[in-house]
DNA sequence: GCCAACGTTGGC
DNA sequence: GCCAACGTTGGC
């Protein structure tokens, strides 16, 4: 089991979106780096929800439903897509200023890269992550 | 293949 | 609204 974080402006795709949907497909994403992940990512793989720009701060957690596949909104066969279903809300969201903050999360990608918006997430970052937002599977 | 110009993302 | 960081494009 692989952990990601995906980020979305609230304002084109918000976690309460995805919740009222239950199920998404994580479509549009057009950089071969977040590309890469999609295509990693496995069935069941859980998926922190970030909101980028307005709310900094994890919202969600969702978990990976179908695999990658062609993204239905272009014709163009290098982009992919996977489908999300919201798991739960995190209890407490988690905002960038306390992953900052914390010790242990200078190397996390949201810190390092913070323009890749689908990103690979490590055990430790997942679980400390949950654990701050008071939060169990 | 290099690099300048330009566009986009996202934190502040 | 500004700007740093980064990706992409295109001229040479």
């Amino acid at each position: 089991m692989n952990y990601w974080l995906v980020k979305s402006e609230p304002s084109t795709y918000s976690w309460s979106d995805l919740v009222r949907e239950r199920a998404t497909s994580w479509d549009g994403v057009r950089n071969y780096t977040a590309r890469n992940n999609l295509k990693q990512m496995q069935k069941g793989d859980l998926v922190l929800f970030y909101h980028s720009v307005k709310e900094t701060a994890i919202f969600g957690l969702a978990k990976v439903t179908k695999e990658h596949y062609p993204d239905p909104t272009t014709e163009d066969d290098r982009w992919v897509s996977v489908q999300l279903e919201a798991v739960k809300a995190l209890k407490k969201p988690v905002t960038l200023e306390t992953i900052k903050a914390h010790a242990n999360f200078d190397d996390m990608a949201l810190v390092k890269y913070s323009r890749l918006s689908v990103q690979p997430v490590k055990d430790f970052e997942f679980e400390a992550v949950l654990k701050m937002g008071e939060t169990t599977l």
